[in-house]
DNA sequence: GTCTATACTCTGATAGAC
DNA sequence: GTCTATCAGAGTATAGAC
């Protein structure tokens, strides 16, 4: 058993090959780099995990488990403006929170998500299609603009990860000393506030058409 | 000489280049799948380039002369909100001209942008910098709404190449048949326009502080 | 459970014939 | 200019001692 310690080792494994999948991605890391951040040798490496590939799967499973949760927590009870505001900022923290987990994400689904398919499928999609239905209700309701939903979900996926996602570029225009997210709270918050708001202008015909789209 | 069918070769090379490392990242890439989706043989390939790094550089080197481009166009002498619509569009329809640029891009940022670090340092950065000084002064004289211009650009980058990036993720959750950029425009149009009008209340006392930020 | 030594495969690059 | 054959190094994984 020695269960503890086996734990503490499998964690600091998983934590090191974060480091490196997400900085490298899965071609570009080795087990070396992973060994030697975890600060094992890589025989040892092995004994824990089933290779390469097994390493790399435990992390994703980790990940898109907890990856759903902002999404499942928009409740279809509450306020839309306000179940909107909070997704978003949920999404923001999780860029901030994990910021390696954003960028592992991204480096799958940049290479054509191979190992991540079946996950999107079979969850990801439905509950997107399940909370775009919710959104699209809200919006004929009159409840928020009549935005299509898809864009909307995606749009906030877009400005949260690329703080995470686009870190080192950011960091290279705004200086070393600046922190990407400065700011960036306030920013998205007026950016969806001004863009989910309901009726614009009270009765002027504005350009929104309702045309039957997607 | 020969230049005729020598540029023919390094045209096929650098593009089946820009294939297989936009879809796999520079390590993921391998000389044997771009010497076959170019229709040589690896080392006919390697008499065309010094290895499989300057394949990569030339790419890189075209790429990033036209990246700018958009940014560039940006007049400081048009009408803002018709400039910042424009510079929107523009970066759209890179997306969708230019997809593979994109996610080559978007590789090298995610790790570390190691092969772009002097460009984003002597050519982005001060680039952004001036555009952000032209969107500050915009948002001062009240022509655009008082938002911070750093934000504005990245969230430009962020909602356009999104698309590009993430493409396989949206089509997974769109359906096959659906064209991820199918309706993009309309709500970026309705994002952009909603985000930078100026004068958004009349003489309400909004939260909108404009206390001396970044 | 952890290590040293090593087998085996993949991949970037070169030699040399044509 | 283009090919076949091959080398050298890196990288995944295993054997086996401790």
């Amino acid at each position: 058993m020695t269960t503890r310690i086996q734990r503490r080792n499998r964690r600091r494994i998983l934590d090191a090959a974060l480091d490196v999948f997400s900085a490298q991605g899965f071609r570009g890391a080795t087990l070396d780099q992973i060994a030697e951040a975890g600060g094992l040798s890589k025989p040892n490496l092995l004994y824990y995990f089933d290779g390469k590939e097994a390493i790399h799967r435990a992390l994703l499973t980790d990940l898109l488990d907890t990856w759903l949760d902002p999404l499942r927590a928009l409740d279809p009870a509450g306020d839309p403006q306000t179940e909107i505001m909070a997704y978003m900022r949920r999404k923001l923290q999780m860029s901030r929170d994990f910021p390696r987990e954003s960028r592992l994400f991204a480096n799958e689904i940049l290479q054509g998500a191979p190992r991540m398919e079946s996950f999107i499928r079979t969850e990801l999609r439905p509950l997107v299609d399940d909370r775009a239905a919710l959104l699209r209700a809200w919006a004929t309701a009159g409840r928020i603009a009549p935005v299509d939903p898809y864009h909307l979900i995606f749009s906030i996926w877009a400005l949260t990860q690329h703080y995470a996602d686009f870190d080192a570029q950011i960091r290279m225009i705004r200086g070393d000393g600046h922190d990407p997210l400065d700011g960036a709270d306030a920013f998205l918050e007026e950016l969806y506030a001004r863009l989910i708001a309901p009726a614009p202008q009270k009765a002027a015909a504005g350009p929104r058409a309702v045309t039957g789209g997607a």
